[in-house]
DNA sequence: CGCGCGATTGATTCGGCTCAATAACTGTGG
DNA sequence: CCACAGTTATTGAGCCGAATCAATCGCGCG
């Protein structure tokens, strides 16, 4: 156990480039600013690591910063009625965190979790702040973010209120599939246990495992334990009467 | 008819002030403008009006300009699977409409309808491009009001996957109760089929005629045609698993 | 006054949840 | 490398919330 944690820290010393060298900034808001400006943030920024199940922000605080998400995957989860988690979406390379709280001074409005061993650097606020008000390409990727991702959360409340949950499985089945790709046997390169997967689908655990059984015997899916691999894009596709596919 | 429409724009004439005289204005994200940017605003927009059931923008187009709602009622609204209307939020005097496509640069993700005659100023898109990289308050307060609805969304999301229709009902009438308040006899102040308060809680029509008469049964809500008077808020919230409230 | 939309109520059906029992998998220590 | 314990996945049975289908009522408007 803590071998593993050494060796996380030296890959976090050996391999976190300064954010002019960044790979990961490609992907991301900080994606084509100046030097000037990634200079400033590089020597701001400040490495940080969470290790599988550990809380990057805990609903309800204030975010005084946010996280650039080097290398790993996250849950963004509500905690409903009653204590159960809702997952909302989903965190990779490249993203960036907390913002949302940030900008509108509100507090954090989910737990955020690393579903794996997540390198992040984390960037102050008043850093942020500096940015918006000089780099207007900054503040415009800032605002596509936010729009973007407010669409996408308009599309996942009608999919929520209309669809069955044996559709809305098969579409949670793809976006997985996009988000994540697949590891080299194909299955879908997350780790989500059945439970994690109804909450995100807002079902019972048991009707997640039901549908994907159908799915299986159909051949439409393969499962090797907690694991996925889709067989048939075009028939869940179908199945989850998604039409942009 | 005819009388009508020529009374409406009789109004817009007399009634909309330039920007920098607006009332409404203080209650948008043009707040704290200062005055050269109000004027420059002033002379480009143009006064638009709506009648009830007229649409600002309608899925799948571009947005190239946004409306800012000086005064009357909308509703957004998602077509989902089999043509049925899932509404998302709601608008008002004082919302900005279409910024959302505008900034993202996706298509408009839902049909935005008038609920009542609407008035509004329509801003070209190439203004609000100028000045989001002009003024620092103004496109803060835009990032702002993005991350404030993204985070609504998210709540709704919990809420919708995770209560009952009972709770959700409860919940939504007491948000419809904020949002648009109440007219002088109590009533909530805004003409909503039963059909459309089905639309937004996602389920069907009847569910909702059957729980809104058992709320009137408990003494906690009044019915008189399709209007609805709150009578017992803290009674609702209680039922709505509404904490927050 | 009558037409038609919208509200209401009842009867029936069904998707999906809950509870319960069993099987398979993961990691841990001997 | 195996046995064990604790998770996690799977399957079955029964129940319940909510959808659908069908009628009827009521009101606003021409």
């Amino acid at each position: 156990m803590f071998e593993k944690i050494s060796n996380l820290q030296m890959m976090i010393k050996k391999d976190i480039p300064n954010c002019e060298n960044c790979l990961t900034r490609k992907l991301s808001i900080f994606a084509g600013l100046p030097s000037d400006d990634l200079k400033n943030i590089s020597t701001s920024k400040r490495c940080v690591y969470f290790k599988k199940g550990q809380e990057l922000f805990h609903e309800g605080v204030n975010a005084n910063g946010i996280y650039c998400i080097y290398t790993g995957k996250l849950k963004f989860a509500r905690i409903g009625v009653e204590g159960k988690e809702q997952i909302i979406r989903f965190g990779k390379k490249g993203d960036i965190v907390g913002y949302r709280s940030l900008l509108s001074r509100e507090t954090v409005s989910a737990n955020v979790i690393a579903l794996n061993d997540v390198v992040a650097c984390y960037i102050p606020k008043d850093i942020i702040v500096k940015m918006i008000s000089k780099d207007a390409l900054f503040t415009s990727q800032l605002l596509m973010k936010a729009c973007h991702e407010l669409g996408e959360a308009g599309k996942f409340i009608t999919n929520l209120a209309q669809k069955s949950v044996r559709e809305r499985l098969a579409e949670v089945l793809l976006i997985l599939h996009t988000t994540f790709d697949v590891d080299d046997l194909g299955f879908i390169d997350v780790n989500l246990k059945r439970e994690e997967i109804a909450s995100v689908v807002g079902t019972a655990t048991e009707t997640v495992i039901r549908f994907l059984s159908e799915f299986k015997a159909d051949g439409n899916i393969e499962l090797n334990g907690s694991r996925i691999k889709l067989l048939n894009l075009n028939k869940l596709a179908d199945i989850g009467s998604v039409y942009d596919y």
